[in-house]
DNA sequence: AATGAATGAGCCTTCATTCAT
DNA sequence: TATGAATGAAGGCTCATTCAT
């Protein structure tokens, strides 16, 4: 199983620890493993594809200890977005605390919300096609992590309202779901696509065009934090 | 969206006909049925939980014969979306033919994209949600009708790019993706909120986002098409 | 698949047409071959250890066909039992129209209950030990059909009582419940030998103890109703 | 009955004593907290439905644990069944010392027998229903303790039939066989029953009836020893 | 063209039992 | 002795698809 390479890079502590003593595996081990081998599975073969037997193999246990960890089959594939969108949500507001200014702290979102899909490319399939398979998981998603993930969004444009570099026309919340379709496109987009070009660089190009827009007058150019 | 019209008037007077004189049973007909009653229970239970043998109930022709109209179960929504999507096109180049004015064209793109969505749900939901549960079922869509779709939209874009009402930095075909993000945002929105505002009335915001920006200052007003 | 060649006699017609068009198998000839393979490997193995697909394979149908007839497992056990004891109850009824001794009226009871559970060993088992393995198909069973079985002999035992043939310090409803006790007492114990004695013959014992007693003194004879 | 006397006033001192100072858990008192609580877990949810896990944690073990005391889930069934026949049969022949009289030997004998039965409904639940479900453990007990317990009563029987009291028409095997038949069938009825009548009050009436008969005529009294 | 009974591969989940500690 | 995490075989049930009529 080696899908998880990628991502482990950013679990550096759990990855040292488990290569220290690899002797008896802790149950966190086993859960992150039994995770990731479902993230593996669900991308390549689709959820109801993926069968929690093969899971299981793949992650080196036995079918029945799935279940030690996990609910049932649609269990994992909660978690798997409950855990993902809970380190977007502490990942962009950690990065927006020394952020201020209005447009790059949208540019801060952008980046980081495409650089996460681009970082692990099963992760994301799984996050942008196998995760929104039905009304009952669109539901609940949205209505909860999703939600707090797009208050973020909001409330910089928000505050940019106020301070008066973005105008007043138009409710945050609305702007917020806008710039996080436009976002989403550009992430379905690459993940669909063959080609393996950098996602994160296009995060330029959507807050541009977000806070510009399309018209043909003087652009304001965008304010990159410093990197 | 017309077929639910022609179906459901169509459905009575057929059976009677069907009793008395066998004869032709138009195949146009039957398969009509099936498509309108696969949209209605894949909206409802979700494509994998709706079988087979409940959608020719509702169709009121025997299991089998799904299978002389359709290839498999993956064929009915496949073809929903081609239907939907080939009648969108149409309805899309056509509307367009007597709109010049890039801005209104766009309008109109995006008052047509929603107006199908906010017309019948249960094909939103099919088209918005179920149609995207898969990989497989995405590469195929994006690769194909959804291309020309997006074409349209790139279109618009380089026309008013040439015409100089709208800037030129941007690849038209992004725009265009992103333009199709906010329409497609707005639109799965509609679909999972309960309440049943009018989406319609949504594109102007999102024209005037896209074409304005979010950044204060002087704004070019949306020239809608005279409707 | 041969245990149903005992209880075959007892269906002349069915048996008969099937031999004469073997071509099109019917459906009731699929539910009856479906029943006797169940009572037959119920029998064998126990209830639990039957795997539903063994029973279909012994009633030469797929096992998807085994729930086109019955809801469950269970439903297997439950429609063997009702069937059963339908039949019983029909037989008793008729059987007594025209036995009006009380004592030859119980003495017809425990004949036939003998000779029934005597005639077909499987369905015996199935009866006397599968069906009351759990509290949950006991009170389901002794609250219905049961019930109804019991509703006989304790008419027979009233019946009795205002001839003034039997006392009346007992409660009929009581004593038919111990009549019926010793009746199932010698079937359980019929089904659990090793040897294949006559269990019909044993009805006499039965009800020449529970009408004269064990107490030593001048015995009722126990009037045969002309066998 | 009494283990769930000591069971009970036991455990909370155990569970003290284990934490201070783990040295001596008498092994008797594990086994019997297990088997006290699968008495009641088998009642409950049914031998199959009944977990090992869920039985050791009622007793406060591990999983394993059981395992120490038992060879596996069936024998917890048979040491249940053989213990309460063990005591049964000692109850019996130690009460039966100082009865003489044959009625009075019967009569000692139902009024033990319900009261044994009456006295820990979820024990009773085990041995009339649970105990009852396969083939399998029907031979295994019928041939063994079952056959001691019948023992008692048909030497009670046989002693009658020598001393003239009881007839001597009627083999004592079978007669003991059908006194048991009606005995198992009124404590099968109570146990299913959702009224908490006094199932010991019966007694007298089963003797009755196995002594006189159903038949109209002078009684012999039963004669009750003394209490 | 239409039927719908029949098929049977496929899969999630349970749970008695083991065994390293 | 005791633990309890892990095992993995096993099986009831579903449902897309077929095909004889």
């Amino acid at each position: 199983m080696t899908p998880a390479t990628d991502s482990r890079s950013t679990r550096p502590a759990l990855t040292a620890r488990r290569r220290r003593a690899p002797a008896r595996p802790r149950a966190s081990d086993k859960r992150e493993r039994i995770l990731r081998a479902a993230i593996h599975l669900f991308a390549r073969r689709g959820f109801f594809h993926a069968q929690v037997a093969d899971i299981a193999q793949a992650a080196g246990v036995a079918s029945g200890t799935v279940y030690l960890y996990f609910r049932n089959k649609d269990d994992l594939l909660v978690s798997i977005f409950d855990r993902t969108m809970a380190e977007a949500i502490e990942e962009g507001r950690k990065a927006l605390e020394s952020v201020t200014d209005p447009i790059a702290r949208l540019d801060e979102i952008a980046r980081l919300h495409l650089a996460r899909v681009g970082r692990d490319r099963d992760l994301a399939v799984v996050c942008q096609i196998e995760l929104r398979q039905s009304v009952k998981f669109m539901e609940r998603f949205s209505s909860t992590r999703l939600r707090e993930y797009l208050g973020i969004i909001r409330d910089a444009i928000a505050a940019g309202q106020q301070r008066g570099v973005f105008r007043d026309g138009l409710k945050p919340t609305i702007a917020a779901k806008l710039f996080f379709g436009m976002l989403d496109e550009m992430a379905t987009n690459w993940v669909l696509s063959s080609r393996r070009y950098a996602l994160e660089a296009e995060s330029a190009l959507v807050v541009d065009l977000f806070v510009n827009g399309l018209a043909s007058r003087p652009v304001v150019p965008v304010a990159r934090s410093g990197r």
